[in-house]
Formats: C-alpha cells, structure tokens, sequence
DNA sequence: CTGAAAGCGCTTACAG
DNA sequence: CTGAAAGCGCTTACAG
C-alpha cells in the first residue's frame, strides 16, 4: 500500500503538504500541488480510509436500514430492492459508501446507533426498520443525519409515495366502473407507516364525493404483507360481506393471496370480484387477470432520497416531506358494471 | 464516543490492558478481565473500527461485487438477491459488515482491489462483476480471500448451481413427454460463465442417451438474459426452425419473451411449443401457461459461500467448487405429445 | 507557501 | 500478570 509517506519520499515534501494538495485545502502553489498530484497518481496511491475516519470522523460511510419482516423477501421486495438501487448509484457516484446497519452483530445484540458509531456512518437512509421503537427514535434523534423512503418519522426528512392520492384515484376508477360496495385489506400498519391508512383515506375521500357511503366494517386487516395474510384477509371479509363487488388491496403481493381464496371458492375474476392492488411488481402482468394496480417510482424515491441525505451532509436545508406520485397501470383485474 | 482510554480510567488499568481483556488476547487475570469487561458493558463501550482496521489491517468487512448488467434488475434480481439475503444474514452474524464495491467512485474510475484496500476489506464475494476481465483477474490473484457464487474462475472457491444436471433433467422430461425436437436458448456467456453451455450440455447428454439426435443449429444466443432478447431470440428460432415442439429457455425472463413472440404469432403454449425456463421467478407461477423451471437453491448458495469466506479468513482449506442443485418446478408449460 | 508537532483510538512487541 | 513505548496513515492547528 502507497501512503502519503511515500509521495512525500518522492516529491521531497512533508506529509501535511501531501495532504493538503490532495484535500484541496491549505494554499499551496499550483506547481507543488500539480506536482504531488501526479506523483499519487503516478504511484497509485489511494487513501486509507481507516486512517482519514480516524482523524476526520467521517469515513464516507452510509448506513441502510433494510430489513423486511413484513413481506420477507430481503432484497427481493418489490419496493425496496429498486428504491437500494438507485440510492446506491447516487451515492457510489458522490464518493459514499454503502454499508447495512443491523442489531445483531456477533452473539452480541447493538442497536442502530452504536453500530454507527462503531463504523463512523456518516448518515442513515431507513428503507426499513426491523419495527419503529426506541431505536430508531435514539437514531434519528442523534446527530446522525437520516432520510427515510417509506416511514413518516416527526424530525426527520422522508421521500414517500403519494398513498391517500393514489386510494383517491383507486376509489374514482371503481366508482367510474360502476362499483359501490368496495372493500379494502389493508397491510401491516407501523406507529410511522401508515401507506395503508393512507390509501383508505383516498378511497374513502373518492367515494364520498360521488355521495357513496363507505361502511367501515368492509376494511380487513392484515399483520403482514404477505400472499398468505392476503388469502386470509380476503377469507375473512368475503364471509362478513357478500355485496361487494370490489376489493382495494394494499399491495399486489396480497392481492394474490385474496385473489387465490376467491378464485378457491368458485368466484370468476374480473366477473365476480374486481381486484386492485400496489407496487406493480413483475408477476402482477402475467397474473389472471393481468393486475390492475399502482407503480411506486421506485427510481426516483431513490434518487431523492440520495439527495436529501447529500444536501444534509453538507449543511443545506431539506424539506421534511417529499410526496412522490404512484404511477396508475390499468390491466383486466376491474370489471365494469354499469 | 467512549473509548478504551475512558475505561482505563474508570479501571485503573491502562490501555493495553484494557484492550488484551476485550479481545481475549494476553494473560489477564480473570478478575482484572471480568471488571473491566463489566466496566466496558456499563460505559456502553464499542470498538472504533476505524482505529481498529488502522492497527490490525482488518477491518471486518466483506466486499459484495455484485452488478446486473445482463438483467438489469439490480437488486430484483431473481437469484442474486436470493443469493445475498443469505449471505448477508450470515456474515452479519460472524461479526463482518458488508460493502459494495464499486468502479466508479466520485468522477474517478477505481478498480475494485483498488476499493478494497481502501476500505481495508477482509474478504470479497463475487455475486455478479460488471464484466469479467482484467481487473476480476487482478483482484483473485492478490491476497483477498475472495468466493464466487455465478462463476467458475480458476483458483477461486466458487458454489454454484448444477447446470448440467438441471439440463440433463430437462432434457429427460421433454424426452419422456414425447419432444423430439427441441430447441434451446442460451443467456449471455462469459468468459467464466458458461452457464448455458453447461445447461445445454445437460440436455444434449439426454437426448443422446435417447437416441435423439440435437441439431446445432437449434440454439440461438441471446446477448442479455432479458424478456427483450429472449423474444427476438425466439423468433430468429423459430423463423428458421418450424419443426421443432419445445424450447428450453435458459431463464424465465427470457421464457416470458420468447412466449410473448409465439403468441404474437398466434401459436397455443403449450400445445403448439412447450417451454422450460429456469430461476422459478415469482411470475413464473402466474404465467399463462404456468411455467415448468428449475428453482436455484439462492439460501444455500448464499450460506455456502459465506461458510467458504469464513474458512478462507481463519486458514481452513475449501473445496474449489462447489454444485447446488437445483430443483424442477414441474408446472403446464410443456405439453405432453406421445 | 511549507513543515514540525501532536493526536485520532487502537494494538503489538517488549520489558519487567 | 501488567504497563511504557511506538506505530498504523492520516489531518489539524500552529509556526515560520
């Protein structure tokens, strides 16, 4: 490894002029620093992390709180996995690292903050938290900075989809349909994730104004995310309510499940039952029928998100919420009864 | 930030003490080591990394090398997002933090044993490189431990799927439902990743044990593994070879898109064309026809080289290369015509 | 415009 | 069994 002893051997200056000709920082005459400059490069020479954290603080290190215990499939969920890629893209581009922050680390259990402490994180994005509790609360109320892609945390700056906008669009297409008795299964619903509620909310708001009465008792909930939980869902708000005609699921992975219940007991989609669901993801276009439903702009929460956490970083004032708009791809999954 | 200097003080003990009780290393008395292990727990003691990887060259850190650009889904890949949900789980739990490492960094270009000195990086796994060429090279053949899950490179630990078996056994399945007649569709190959060929191989030796001879020209290459190339690549097949009844697809993605050509033509799947894919995407199961494929085991490759890595950094010997099975999916994608 | 000194938090010989 | 000294590679005041 080349350190900045051996630029010094070989240009003839000290140690701190190296540093500063590489840093940009302290005056030196452009002939010294053009000189050093190509003598690193002419050496290979690249910094030692390890060493500039040490003295600096920062380690160009950015902390990912990624977990997903409510879908279960890491990386392969259909919202987060494209959020991390263009948030890696944007931050590899501005000189950041990416690093996983997690609580469990050897036998040992550490919680968020000691873990970036313990690697000099220079600033967190929550895609997903294990849960929202004192943890995340210690985080982001420490001098760490953090962005936040799908939660709604007070103090803290987040870049989330448009969720009661696009219920509010769901509800119009429906009731342009001919729909009136729509039901809705909602998702997991977390102290600061309420994307559910959200979409209820803009269903409900549609419904309203073209004078159709929601009736509460047409929301099921479900604990988790998954096609499971949608089947079961769906189980359980077919028996309390066969006068709907239409169902609103929070997102396409349950969608499958509630559809797969009905199509169990004989119901023909689009025919007997019209679906909605969320996220879009890659199944929902083979699905029978093909899925109507919401795409989250994966690319750009990602890349907001990023710029966020890069204006935080260098002191300039962020907004504290970004409302991102889900894009409406209509399929064959509503059957229009008027 | 309490640091080992704090806990000398609190103790009475001085630094290298404290330091050979924390790590197990040294003689201490038991009782020495007991208190100042429980002064450190109450101080909310955690190493700093940073100094750490500065005196011991380790930093506990794996670089992740993991491009898609032959999919182009990043982190939605199929099988590598699979892949490294396991292995993250796994090293997290060994104590090591993973990171990305990548070739562009700022405006300036680096090269991955480049990004790994800079962050002092332990270990590296290989999911996926943007391509594999000189600097892959560079990277295996210096002192980093390295493990790849999709290529084969000589001298380097790898675990991957069985290709050829996975092929033979499409090939005894076609053969057994009446195919005489099968074409094949490979994905990109590289320099170290001869996956096609190997599938491809597989069904060869079946057909010959058969008795059925495979014409060369029955494959057709496609550049990338996406929808796009395998549609077109299906077409040039198909423009030239009426005759056959079955295609295997060397992955689903590239299945959706040569199905999507015959039925643009207005071909029945599976009675006109039976097709097999291979990664079992979570579409597959949704398609029409539902598809037949083979499921890659993405948990255990994921544990296999992360248990690989960990052998590699304490000094215990691995195996070269290590095959997974994969597992057949036997869906309504082929049709059965004796 | 350039450099000597000190320090970031830790560990590794070495001495006692 | 415990500690004083030195060093990892870098940067930050400070001095000249």
């Amino acid at each position: 490894m080349v350190t900045i002893y051996d630029i010094a051997k070989s240009t003839g200056y000290s140690a701190p002029t190296i540093s500063k000709a590489l840093n940009g920082t302290g005056g030196l005459s452009e002939k010294t620093r053009q000189k050093i400059l190509s003598v690193a490069e002419s050496l290979g020479y690249k910094p030692n992390m390890a060493a500039r954290a040490l003295t600096t603080k920062k380690a160009y290190l950015i902390g990912i709180i990624f977990e997903d215990i409510y879908m279960m499939r890491g990386f392969e969920h259909p919202l987060f996995g494209g959020i991390l890629n263009k948030f890696r893209s944007e931050m590899e581009n501005s000189g950041y690292d990416l690093i996983f922050l997690s609580r469990s680390f050897l036998a040992r259990k550490q919680s968020y903050l000691e873990h970036c402490h313990h690697r000099n994180v220079d600033a967190v994005v929550i895609i997903n938290p294990l849960s929202v509790d004192e943890e995340i609360e210690e985080l982001v109320h420490s001098d760490i900075p953090c962005v936040s892609t799908n939660f709604v945390i007070p103090g803290v700056p987040s870049v989330v989809t448009a969720n009661e906008e696009s219920g509010y669009q769901a509800g119009k297409y429906l009731v342009e349909c001919g729909h009136k008795k729509i039901g809705f299964i909602a998702g997991t619903i977390d102290k600061y994730n309420i994307a559910s509620i959200e979409r209820l909310n803009g269903l409900k708001k549609a419904l309203a104004e073209s004078g159709i009465e929601y009736d509460d008792d047409w929301t099921e909930h479900s604990k988790l995310w998954t096609r499971e939980e949608g089947y079961n869902s769906m189980k359980r708000l077919y028996e309390r309510h066969r006068e709907l005609t239409a169902v609103f699921v929070a997102n396409d992975n349950m969608a499958y499940g509630a559809s797969s219940f009905l199509k169990s007991i004989g119901l023909k989609l689009p025919e007997d039952m019209s679906i909605i669901g969320f996220d879009d993801e890659t199944a929902s276009e083979f699905f029978s029928p093909t899925l109507t439903t919401f795409r989250q702009n994966r690319n750009l929460i990602g890349e907001l998100s990023a710029e966020i956490l890069m204006n935080k970083l260098v002191g300039i004032p962020v907004n504290e919420c970004v409302q991102v708009p889900a894009e409406f791809i209509e399929r064959n999954s509503v059957s229009k009864i008027y």
